[in-house]
DNA sequence: CTGCCACTTCAAGTCAACTTGAGGTCAACC
DNA sequence: GGTTGACCTCAAGTTGACTTGAAGTGGCAG
C-alpha cells in the first residue's frame, strides 16, 4: 500500500500540513507510519478528509465528526442516530434552500421595496418561525 | 410602534440577552431607544434575528451577514453579488444533500461492509471530488 | 559528504463569537 | 423605605479550530 508524505496529502486534499498535524493530534485522522520523522499517510485519509469537509459543511464540530465515523471512514453510529442526523440535515437543507430562494428572489424581483412583496414576506415569515423553533 | 425590552426580545427570539447586547455592540442590530438604562427594541429586530439565524446556518460570519442586509432587514447587496451568494448556497445544499443521502443509505443498507457497496462508494467519490474542489 | 529543504516538536498566539463576573442602577412591590 | 429582580457597563475569560514561530532532524541531490 502506497503511503503519502504530509506535503502530498496536503496538496491533494487542500488541507494545510499544520491542520493535518492538528487533526492527527485530536485523533481525527492517523498516520500509518513514519519515514524517519516524517508522517506517512494511507490514501484512505483522503476519503476521511473529504468526509470531514462534508461534515464541517453541515455544521458539525470536529468532535462530532470524530464520533460519527470509524477510522476506516465508514459511519459507526447506530441506525436511529444516523436517521436523526439525517433529519437534522434535512431541516438545515430546507433553511438553506429558503435563504437561497430569498436571495435569488430579491436579486430578480424588480419591486422597489421588498418588504411589500408577498413572496419576500412569506420567506421572512418562515425565517422568523424557524429561528424561533431552533432553541 | 411598540417596543420590546431585551428580556422579551430574548424570549421571543431564543437569543440570550448577552448575545443581543453583543450583536448591538458589533452593529448587527440596534436598539431604538432606552427606557432609563434599558434598551428598547423594535419588533423589526425579530425579523433581523431570524435572518441572522438563517445566515449563520448558511455558514456566513456575523461580519458577512452585517454586510448583507440593511438595517431594515432587506438585503442590500448588488444583484450579481446576491446571485453569487445564492450559487455558493446551492453548492452547499448539494454537499449537504449528499451527506444526508450517505447517512440514510448507510442506516438502511444491510451490507456488511459499506466500502464494498457501489452506492456508498459513489457517495464517497463525490465527497472526495467536492473536497478537492473547495480550496 | 555537505547542504538544502521539507519535514519535526512544542508552546504560544489568533480569531470569531460569545459568556461570565463584578459592581452599579432603577422601578416596583411588600 | 427596603429589598428584589431585571436590567446596565466593562473587562476578562472561554471554546473551537487552527496558525505561527523558534529551534531541531534527517533523507537525498549534487
Amino acid at each position: 500500500m502506497k503511503l503519502l508524505d504530509i506535503g502530498v496529502l496536503s496538496k491533494r486534499s487542500g488541507v494545510p500540513p499544520s491542520t493535518l498535524r492538528y487533526y492527527e493530534e485530536i485523533g481525527l485522522i492517523q498516520s500509518a507510519a513514519r519515514n524517519g520523522l516524517r508522517r506517512q499517510f494511507e490514501t484512505l485519509v483522503l476519503t476521511q478528509l473529504a468526509l470531514i469537509s462534508l461534515g464541517k459543511m453541515a455544521g458539525f464540530s470536529l468532535a462530532e465528526i470524530r464520533g460519527m465515523f470509524a477510522k476506516d471512514g465508514t459511519p459507526k453510529l447506530p441506525r436511529p442516530e444516523l436517521h436523526l442526523r439525517a433529519d437534522t440535515l434535512d431541516e438545515q437543507i430546507r433553511g438553506l434552500t429558503r435563504l437561497r430562494d430569498a436571495l435569488r428572489h430579491v436579486a430578480d424581483c424588480p419591486a422597489e421595496t421588498h418588504m411589500d412583496c408577498p413572496k419576500f414576506k412569506r420567506l421572512m415569515e418562515f425565517a422568523s418561525r424557524s429561528a424561533a423553533a431552533r432553541k
